[in-house]
DNA sequence: AATCAAGATTTGTGATCACAAAAATTGGTT
DNA sequence: AACCAATTTTTGTGATCACAAATCTTGATT
């Protein structure tokens, strides 16, 4: 089946599609992936599932085994910490490039995210809190309007969010979001340090890594 | 023609061929590039370049214009700004990093490169500085032994690569690599504050951005 | 019952085919 | 000569085909 009007092309909607699944903990590792089997989930032939995969292997969110077999890269305590060094480096700067071009509109609709994650978090919809914290965080960062550094911490997003269901298992859910309302709260007396701050805590609570259970369903 | 033993996969090599083609200035922006072109002049067919073009434009290296025809992303002086803070951040950092695990063997192969990079320079190979200088500063970030902070650092250099040519036909070739002899200097002495220095320094040399002329042959 | 080799199936890879959209070419009109 | 519409060619996209390597299944031997 072609395409005919002007809507996206089936490998862009394929990538997001995988994109998110990846992104919002719909796509646990040790699970081993087929090409053919992505396709026929998607509805849509192997080409385009391959190219979006080799996109995904570039932004280190798959890898490719020596079986030449798709899958999401193992976790080690040596990596996650390189993620949250990374991560450390990049998203407060990040944070406190955006500061100036937030407004009190961006302020509000920060608001109704993170009123929104709570409701997830309560209701045990772990894919909805992902989503919520994502969207929290990026809307802070794409108002830093540098695509450069956006890139390169969507790349570290998509390979930490994986594992962050094993995380917040072992966390429990009480208190995750304090971080988001004392940063809103900053961005509201823009208070800069404060809010720089709260997005440095809110991350190194979020990256407490659990080693051991390496099986997982 | 499949392959029949342990080498590489056709896609591995194309990819590795048109990464090098970027990374040493070899694929010049504004340059049209068609799908079949480039897998003519490599020699296989459409389909490894497409997934080779897909994995370069997740790292930023290539763009996929709003015709769908793929090119050199165009630059401009806020992106290069972006690139060259986001590199301020990254490289010094990696560098301290790798600075414990170089060892005297490492900086005699750092000299060595030096040498061959100025010899280079000297015979106005350009492509054979970029690949000297590309050289000297990877044998540094690899002993970081920090893959998550290098795809980063990989991902930057391939985005600003394609245009040091322009940067360096501006700035004459006079002294380029001071920063290079200072910092192995101050691996020989120990001295991480010294070496730092001379990584920010020589990154700041190199990236003094030349507006205008964005039409290139 | 446990082990392992031989056969069958699935899977990734690379090439090719089909088609629509974009670009280049052509030819006629002013 | 300059412009523009119609035709031809080129190009990207998605599906399919061919094949080898990897995985799974099977059945015989101990």
């Amino acid at each position: 089946m072609h395409q005919t009007s002007n809507t996206l092309t089936v490998n862009e909607s394929t990538y997001r599609d995988l994109k998110e699944k990846i992104l919002f903990g719909d796509m646990l590792p040790g699970r081993p992936v087929t090409l053919r089997g992505l396709a026929e989930s998607l509805g849509v032939s192997p080409t385009p599932v391959r190219e979006t995969v080799r996109r995904l292997t570039a932004e280190r969110a798959l890898s490719l085994q020596d079986n030449r077999r798709v899958s999401i890269p193992e976790m080690t305590a040596k990596r996650f910490q390189e993620i949250r060094h990374a991560r450390l480096i990049l998203e407060p700067e990040l944070a406190t490039l955006a500061m100036i071009n937030i407004d009190k509109k961006t302020i509000k609709t920060l608001i109704d995210i993170d009123k929104n994650t709570d409701l997830a978090l309560l209701k045990n919809d772990f894919s909805g809190y992902m989503r919520g914290n994502y969207d929290f965080h990026f809307t802070i960062y794409r108002r830093a309007n540098n695509d450069v550094l956006l890139s390169l911490v969507e790349s570290l997003w998509l390979q930490f969010a994986p594992y962050m269901r094993q995380v917040y298992n072992h966390l429990g859910t009480t208190a995750l979001d304090d971080q988001h309302r004392i940063a809103t709260k900053a961005l509201e007396n823009r208070d800069s340090i404060a809010f720089k701050n709260a997005i440095m805590e809110d991350l190194q609570q979020g990256m407490t890594f659990i080693g051991a259970s390496n099986t997982l369903l």
